[in-house]
DNA sequence: TTGTTAATTAACTATTGAGTTATTTATATG
DNA sequence: CATATAAATAACTCAATAGTTAATTAACAA
């Protein structure tokens, strides 16, 4: 709601904003934590670049990062999607019509 | 949910990653549509730095655009803000244990 | 110890992107 | 018609970013 958090949102969506990130966040939800290197075939570059977007996304607060021995377990942080799905809820008021129609817009959520 | 819609919402996040344009649409979607040449003042920028900003936003799909004689009415596009909301909601399993906690959610956006 | 694996950092290149001023397009109005 | 207003496009600069290969750090294992 403050500006503080704003500007950590639009930082989120920056991080977001890169298709190769956004496919490590996919991925990463889809499949759970892996590692860096797991990661690697996500899109055709290098071990260093997947490395660099692991970071951006982790100073942007997307993923969190868990050391195991050599290898860095990287997982999405909960707090950031939530802080997205709050964001667009919060403003609900521009994509629905009143707060009751956001019930159906759940039950067709629950029966996918 | 599949392969073009997340590129679609990579784009968008894209759109709203950088400061100026999340101001704008922050803007938009607060004081509701207006022209590009009222959107001058939220940022420091000339009027074509405004301008391609909004040709961004519109492309992303993020703003519509309304011609009004010389004047091009901008206002939030709702399908996007949903777009982003059903992402967040459809991945809420790594940022709520149940989805009965959803409702309590809800309910604290509602006090707001 | 020595070697292997995992990941990051360093150094560099090329492209993208955000900003500028100047110009063009389009509409309204004296 | 001539001029003012509103916005977008053109042409350009500079900084940021995404990629590369090479080197470094760190932990495990023979």
């Amino acid at each position: 709601m403050n500006a503080a958090a704003d500007t950590d949102l639009a930082t989120c969506f920056a991080a977001l904003g890169d298709p190769t990130r956004f496919a490590i966040v996919t991925r990463l939800m889809t499949e759970g934590p892996q590692s860096a290197g797991a990661l690697l075939d996500v899109a055709d570059i290098s071990a260093p670049a997947v490395s660099r977007h692991l970071k951006v996304l982790r100073q942007a607060g997307v993923v969190h990062q868990q050391v195991d021995a050599q290898r860095r377990i990287y997982s999405v942080a909960p707090e950031a999607v939530q802080a997205i799905g709050r964001w667009s809820m919060t403003k609900r008021e521009f994509w629905e019509g009143s707060l009751d129609r956001l019930a159906t817009v759940l039950d067709d959520l629950q029966a996918e």
